[in-house]
DNA sequence: TCCCTTTATTGATAATTGTCACATTCCATT
DNA sequence: AATGGAATGTGACAATTATCAATAAAGGGA
């Protein structure tokens, strides 16, 4: 289980294998059931993880009740309520197992210990948060300038291995648009 | 003109008098006159500025051509195409100065320094990049679970200084909706 | 396999938003 | 104060999207 997040780590960090051995002593291995949640509105966000297996969503609800698909991650994404996480408040999203899933998980503790006594670690982690940024931005861009069907294209061709593998309600709130007009972006662009 | 930054760096960051030294050797005052360019599509964003004075705009040209607004910058705001700062490639973003406007500006080498040298400035830059995330967290939320009226009567609430103080088209381009759409949204909520 | 729940599709209709054309208002400059 | 250009407002209509209701399809236990 480890030594595909360790993989991970080599591919992207460049990390050496003490500092490895570093990461795999702090890391904790955690099972995540289909349906249950890591976490849940009011609690916070004292984690990051890492997805070995499976699928998350993180969801928000909004003001009418309904579940807006904020991400997903499936493996070799992290996962965490960065916002709750970073500055400890509680958090007002959900955090869900799609799939019976397994995590590489850390608790702020350790992970700032980490990030603190690893600088390839930290350079690494740097390098994500701001792509992490990046793509924030280039969502918010994509959705006060193109059309509900332009972005569901995007959307497919930007994450090939999601969109077959997540109900598509929650694609729909993801894109900002209800399941049904998916139905119908989906079926016009069948047509072509 | 420093002197209104430094007001901020003791409020917000808590800087002794010797690191407030440090900062003004560092800084460079800029000026930038009305509908001029901090920064063009194209070119690397390698500065980050303090606005001291003025208003900007950052925008990115959509597919259409049109102009979309990704954020606005008033005074005791930072900016910058952050995501181009931070990857050191060309940005595909405009930043134009909406008013005459006074920049506290540092490059990029600068700027590294200085939170390298600086830890209460580093602290206080890590909490500004943190409520900036959460931000954009709060602005990708609005966009796909809200309505366009309660994404305006939002922004007014949240920015009561800039809304009377730029263009409408600017803020339906912002919010992602049409200047006429913005215009009967206005008129709609005049009744109530 | 069958049944039940979840998910997806479809049709009809309403609400929202966009587009285009034009009128009006607001400002900055002379 | 006059003028021209930018910004905003408005009306008519089209396109998009949401809503509601019902059906069909898919998937997961017992």
């Amino acid at each position: 289980m480890f030594e595909f997040f360790a993989q991970y780590l080599v591919e992207k960090g460049e990390l050496t294998q003490i500092e490895l051995e570093l990461i795999r002593q702090a890391a904790v291995s955690k099972k995540v059931r289909k349906n249950h949640y890591l976490l849940e509105e009011g609690k916070v966000s004292n984690f990051i993880g890492f997805v070995a297996n499976g699928c998350f969503r993180l969801f928000r609800k909004g003001e009418d009740g309904q579940e807006y698909t904020m991400k997903f991650a499936i493996e070799n994404w992290w996962i965490s309520d960065f916002t709750s996480f970073m500055s400890g408040e509680p958090s007002n999203c959900y955090i869900e197992a799609l799939e019976n899933s397994e995590l590489i998980w850390f608790s702020r503790e350790i992970w700032d210990h980490l990030l603190a006594t690893i600088p390839n670690f930290k350079r690494m982690i740097d390098s994500l948060t701001a792509k992490n940024f990046e793509a924030n931005q280039n969502r918010i861009f994509s959705n006060i300038s193109e059309p509900a069907e332009v972005r569901y294209d995007n959307f497919v061709n930007k994450y090939p291995t999601l969109y077959n593998r997540i109900p598509l309600y929650m694609i729909a709130s993801f894109l900002g648009i209800t399941r049904e007009t998916l139905s119908r972006i989906r079926k016009q662009a069948a047509k072509k």
